[in-house]
RNA sequence: GGGCACGUAGAUCAGCGGAAGAUCGCUGCUUUCGCAAAGCAGAGGUCGGGGGUUCAAAUCCCCCCGUGUCCA
C-alpha cells in the first residue's frame, strides 16, 4: 500500500511524526519518543496497575461515554444487531460491526439505518475459545464498539483523516489518554474482495481500536477504487474498560461484583469461563440459537457443555441456571431483551442438560463394556481410544478415565490431538449468486421502483423500459415480485411476452423473458402479473407470518424462523425448537392459525423508520435476519406477529382462506420444519387426501373412521396368515424327517454316530431346516441332497464330535460342481442338479460313513 | 457443511461372512392363602430401507433414511 495512504493532514496538524517499528518494521504515526509501536507483543502489557486513562470505567460507563460522544459529534446511535447472522450465508455469527451492514449497505443496493452511525455490536469469536480465562484478555462474546461512515460519490461524509481526529479525540480528550503513549500503525486490511489501508491503535502494549479504511476492490493484481467507500471501525469495549481500571485481567474489570462472587467458589480460569460463557450464551438464546449438534447451535451446545463440565467437578457449584440468571441481570440493565423471558430460557437449557446428562450416561455404559471386552482377550484401553471417544460419544476423557479400572494417561495435548484428527476436512462454502449468469446492470442506470410495496393487488400496469439486454429487461418501475425473501418469482407478461423470472440485482429488478427482448430504453410496456399466481404466493407468505406468530405463542419466545420458503403450491417454515413438536403441540398450532384466518384481523404493510420499528416492536422484527435500510417495512398482524419483512402480503388474515398442515419433520437437531398450504391450495390439498381416505376406505371395505382398525386388522391377518404358512411348513418338515428316520435306506448307525441321508425336492432353507430337526440329539450327521429351479443344494449338518459337516461337503462339493462350505456344525453348497448331484450325495454320504468310523 | 460412531426381540445390548443370541420385561405352568421370589416352559425378529459382491450377508461395498458426537 502505497506510504501516502496513511499521509493524512490530521497527523502533520498535530505534530505527529512517521516512525519505523524496531520489533515488526511497520511504520507508526506517535506524539511520544518510542522506536517501536506500542501494540504487543513489540511493546509489553504497561497498563496493569497503571491505567491508561483518566478514571476507571464500569462497561455500562464506558459504552454509553463513546456512543455519547459520537453522538455529539454527528452520528446516530443504532442498536445492536443479532448475533446469529442469519441474513449471511457465509457465517454463522456477527463477528464484527461491520457485518450488519454486509453485503447490501456496502455494495451499495441500500441505504445503511443512518449515516453515520455508532454503535455497540456483541460480536462472537469462538476462534479465541481457548485463550478464555488463560490470556486474560479474551472473550468468546465481546462488544465491539465502532463508527461507521458511508460515502457516495455524491455524499461524502468523512473517510481517513476525521476518522483518525475523532479517535484520537475520543482517546486523548474524552477518556484522559496521554496522548504521548499512542501509536497508529499503519496496515492493510483485506477482506471479501474489498482491501484498503487500515490503522491499529494502541498504547502501553494494548491494542484498542482498528480503524478500517475499505477503499479498492481488488482485481487481480490491479486495484480498482470502491464506488462506495466505507469507514470500519472497531473499538473493543472489554478493552477500553480495563485499560481504565488497569486490572490483573480483563475479566475483573468487565464482570466486577460478579466475578468476585464466583472466584470465591471457583479458580481464576474456570470464573472466567464461568462468566463469559453464560454470558455468550444469553445473547446467543435470546437470539434463537437453540443447542444442537450442527451450525451455529453447535456452538450454544459447545458452551452450555464446557460451563456444565466445571460445575460437574466441584461440589458446591451453583447451578448454570443461576450462573445463567446472574449474568443475565448484568446483561439486562443495557440490553433489556436479553434473557427477557426466563422460564423459555430455563426450558431450552434444562432440555439441553438432560440430553447432556442421557449422552455421558450412555458413554458410561459403553466404556465399561468396552474395556471388559478388551480385558477379555488380554487388551488395554488405549490414549487414542480415548480421542475416539470424545469425538464420537462426547465423553470427556476426564470423564472416561473414572469409568476405566486400568486407564491410560491423557494425553497432554488432547485436545490438539482431536484438532488434529479434524484437520483434513474442508468444509465447503455455499457462495451460490442467485442472479449468476443475468448480466450485469451498467452504471447509472436509475434504480427501479419497486411498487409492489405500495399495492399488492395492482397486477396490471404501464412502465417504461430503462435498459434491456438479450431476454433481460429493467423497467422504470414494476409490481412483478422477485424471488427473494423465501419467495419465488412472480409470473405474468411484458407487452405480449412472458416473464420468466425477476431478480434484484442491487438496485434494479431484472426481468427475465421467455426470449429476446424487442424493447429499447424509453419503450412504454404494459405489464402483466399473473394473478392466480401472485394471490396464491400472498397467502402462502401471510400464512407463514400466521405460523411463526403461532409457533412463538404456542413454543415460547425461543422459537424464531431459522428458513422460510414459499411457492405457489405449498409454504413451509423452519423454526429454531429443541425438541419434536408433539401432537398435542401441532394441534393447537394448527387451531391457533386458523383461528387468526377467522379473526379477520388486518394484515398492515408499512414502511417505518428503524428507531422507530425497534422502539415499538423490539428485536422480534428480525425474524429473516437482519434487514437493511433507512426505514424498515414492517407486515403487522394486527395484535398478533409483526416482521421486518418485504414479501406480498394479503391486507386481512381472512384472505388466507383456511391454513392446512401437511407435515412436520425435524430437519436438524434444533429446527423443525412445518409444511402447509393455504387458500385454494389448502382446499385443493384436503380435496386430494380426503379422496385419498375414500379410495382407501373403498378398497379395504372399511368406512373412513375405521380406517386405522382396519390397517391394524389387515396387518393382523397378513401376520397370522405368514405364521400359519411358516407352522405348516415346519410340520411338513416334522413329517418327512419322522419318515426319513424310519427308512432304513436313509439311516445308517455306526457306534454312537447315526448318519442320515436322502434326496428331496426341497430348497436350501428348507434343507437346512429338516436337518436341524433331524440334528436335535447329538450323535447325529445329515446328508441331504435337494434339486429346485435347475439348481442342486447339498447341505450338511452334524452333532457329531468328530465329523465336520464342512469337511463332508468339501468331500463331496467337486463332484457337482459346488461352490459352498460352512462350519463343523453345517455346511450348504450349490451346484449342478440331477445326475451330478446324486453323486455328490453319494460322495458325502461315504466320507460322512468313513468319518464317522464306518 | 464435513469427519467419526451407531441403528439386531418391548427395553438394554452381544454377534461382525457359514443353522439369529444374552439379560431384563412379557405369557403360562409349578410352588404360595395371596404377593414377592425361585424353578420350568413359551411367545416375541422383513438384524433401519434400497441396491450390489458372494454358493452363502445382520456381518463386506455403494446409496438413502434416522440417531448420537466432534469439528467448522
Amino acid at each position: 500500500m502505497d506510504p501516502s495512504e496513511y499521509d493524512l493532514p490530521f497527523f502533520h496538524r498535530g505534530g505527529f511524526h512517521r516512525r519505523t517499528c524496531v520489533v515488526c518494521g511497520h511504520a507508526f504515526w506517535t506524539l511520544g519518543d518510542h522506536d517501536r509501536c506500542q501494540e504487543a507483543p513489540c511493546r509489553e502489557y504497561g497498563f496493569v496497575g497503571r491505567p491508561i486513562f483518566a478514571r476507571p470505567y464500569s462497561l455500562g460507563e464506558m459504552r454509553e461515554t463513546y456512543l455519547g460522544f459520537f453522538e455529539r459529534r454527528g452520528h446516530t446511535r443504532v442498536r445492536r444487531y443479532p448475533t446469529v447472522a442469519r441474513w449471511r450465508n457465509d457465517v454463522f455469527f456477527t463477528q464484527a460491526s461491520i457485518y450488519d451492514f454486509q453485503p447490501w449497505v456496502t455494495s451499495g443496493a441500500t441505504p445503511p439505518p443512518a449515516n453515520p452511525l455508532t454503535i455497540s455490536q456483541p460480536v462472537l469469536r469462538f476462534i479465541d475459545l481457548e485463550e478464555v480465562g488463560r490470556s486474560g484478555r479474551h472473550f468468546t462474546l465481546f462488544e465491539m464498539l465502532a463508527h461507521h461512515a458511508f460515502n457516495r460519490p455524491d455524499h461524502e461524509v468523512y473517510f481517513k483523516d476525521r476518522t483518525t481526529e475523532l479517535c484520537h479525540e475520543l482517546l486523548v480528550s474524552e477518556l484522559g489518554a496521554d496522548p504521548a503513549l499512542i501509536t497508529y500503525k499503519e496496515e492493510v486490511w483485506e477482506g471479501g474482495g474489498n482491501l484498503g489501508p487500515s490503522l491499529s491503535v494502541s498504547a502501553l502494549g494494548l491494542e484498542v481500536a482498528t480503524l478500517v479504511f475499505m477503499e479498492y476492490l481488488r482485481d487481480g493484481d490491479r486495484l480498482k477504487p470502491m464506488p462506495l467507500t466505507v469507514v470500519d471501525t472497531g473499538y473493543g469495549l472489554e478493552r477500553l474498560v480495563w485499560a481504565s481500571q488497569g486490572t490483573k485481567s480483563a475479566y475483573e474489570a468487565v464482570f466486577g461484583a460478579e466475578y468476585d462472587e464466583l472466584r470465591r467458589t471457583f479458580p481464576a480460569r474456570e470464573t472466567a469461563i464461568l462468566i463469559d460463557h453464560a454470558r455468550a450464551l444469553n445473547f446467543l438464546l435470546t437470539d434463537g440459537v437453540v443447542p444442537s449438534n450442527s451450525k451455529e447451535g453447535y456452538f450454544a451446545r459447545l458452551l452450555l457443555r464446557r460451563a456444565q463440565r466445571i460445575l460437574a467437578k466441584t461440589p458446591e457449584a451453583p447451578s448454570l441456571r443461576a450462573i445463567l440468571d446472574r449474568a443475565a441481570r448484568e446483561i439486562a440493565r443495557d440490553f433489556p431483551e436479553v434473557g427477557a423471558d426466563r422460564d423459555d430460557l430455563h426450558a431450552v437449557v434444562q432440555a439441553e442438560i438432560e440430553r447432556y446428562d442421557e449422552a455421558i450416561g450412555r458413554a458410561r455404559q459403553t466404556i465399561r463394556r468396552f474395556e471388559e471386552r478388551a480385558r477379555s482377550v488380554g487388551q488395554r484401553v488405549t490414549s487414542e481410544q480415548l480421542l475416539e471417544w470424545y469425538d464420537s460419544l462426547g465423553v470427556p476423557p476426564e470423564v472416561a478415565v473414572e469409568e476405566l479400572s486400568e486407564p491410560p494417561a491423557i494425553p497432554e495435548d488432547f485436545y490438539a490431538r482431536v484438532a488434529a484428527r479434524h484437520e483434513n476436512e474442508r468444509p465447503t462454502t455455499d457462495y451460490a449468486e442467485k442472479t449468476e449468469g443475468w448480466p450485469e446492470v451498467p452504471a447509472g442506470i436509475p434504480p427501479t421502483e419497486v411498487q409492489y410495496y405500495l399495492d399488492p393487488y395492482t397486477v396490471a400496469f404501464d412502465a417504461h423500459v430503462v435498459w434491456s439486454e438479450g431476454p433481460f429487461v429493467v423497467l422504470d418501475r414494476t409490481f412483478f415480485y422477485p424471488t427473494g425473501g423465501g419467495q419465488v418469482t412472480d409470473r405474468g407478461h411484458l407487452a405480449e411476452l412472458e416473464v420468466v423470472e425477476v431478480a434484484r440485482q442491487g438496485p434494479h429488478l431484472l426481468h427475465r423473458l421467455e426470449r429476446t427482448a424487442p424493447f429499447h430504453p424509453g419503450d412504454r410496456v404494459r405489464g402483466r402479473v399473473d394473478p392466480v399466481r401472485r394471490t396464491q404466493l400472498m397467502q402462502h407468505h401471510t400464512a407463514t407470518h400466521l405460523m411463526n406468530g403461532a409457533l412463538r405463542e404456542i413454543l415460547g419466545p425461543h422459537v424464531w424462523q431459522a428458513g422460510a420458503f414459499k411457492s405457489p403450491e405449498s409454504a413451509r417454515i423452519d423454526v429454531t425448537h429443541y425438541r419434536p413438536l408433539s401432537k398435542e403441540e401441532l394441534r393447537r398450532v394448527d387451531r391457533r392459525v386458523n383461528e387468526v384466518v377467522r379473526e379477520d384481523r388486518p394484515v398492515k404493510s408499512y414502511f417505518e423508520s428503524r428507531a422507530e420499528a425497534e422502539r415499538r416492536f423490539g428485536f422480534r422484527l428480525y425474524q429473516g435476519g437482519a434487514v437493511p435500510g433507512r426505514d424498515l417495512r414492517i407486515v403487522e398482524v394486527e395484535g398478533f406477529d409483526v416482521e421486518a419483512c418485504g414479501g406480498t402480503h394479503c391486507t386481512h388474515t381472512s384472505e388466507v382462506g383456511a391454513v392446512a398442515i401437511l407435515g412436520v419433520e425435524r430437519i436438524q437437531d434444533g429446527v423443525v420444519r412445518l409444511t402447509y398450504a393455504s387458500g385454494e391450495r389448502a382446499l385443493e390439498v384436503r380435496e386430494e387426501h380426503e379422496e385419498i381416505l375414500r379410495e382407501a376406505s373403498r378398497r379395504l371395505g372399511v368406512p373412513v373412521a375405521q380406517l386405522p382398525e382396519g390397517i391394524d386388522r389387515l396387518l393382523g391377518e397378513i401376520e397370522e396368515a405368514r405364521k400359519l404358512r411358516r407352522d405348516r411348513l415346519k410340520e411338513d418338515l416334522g413329517g418327512t424327517a419322522t419318515r426319513l428316520l424310519s427308512d432304513p435306506s436313509a439311516v445308517s448307525t455306526f457306534g454312537a454316530v447315526t448318519v442320515i441321508a436322502a434326496r428331496l425336492d426341497l430348497e436350501r432353507a428348507e434343507l437346512m431346516e429338516l436337518s436341524r430337526l433331524l440334528s436335535k440329539e447329538p450323535g447325529r450327521v445329515v446328508v441331504l441332497a435337494g434339486e429346485r429351479e435347475g439348481r442342486g443344494t447339498l447341505f450338511v449338518g452334524s452333532t457329531a464330535p468328530g465329523v465336520s459337516a464342512a469337511a463332508v461337503v468339501d468331500a463331496a462339493k467337486d463332484r457337482f460342481q459346488g461352490k459352498g462350505g460352512g462350519n463343523p456344525a453345517a455346511a450348504p453348497a450349490v451346484g449342478e442338479p440331477g445326475a451330478p448331484l446324486t453323486a455328490a450325495l453319494e460322495a458325502a454320504r461315504s466320507h460322512a460313513r468313513a468319518s464317522a468310523g464306518g
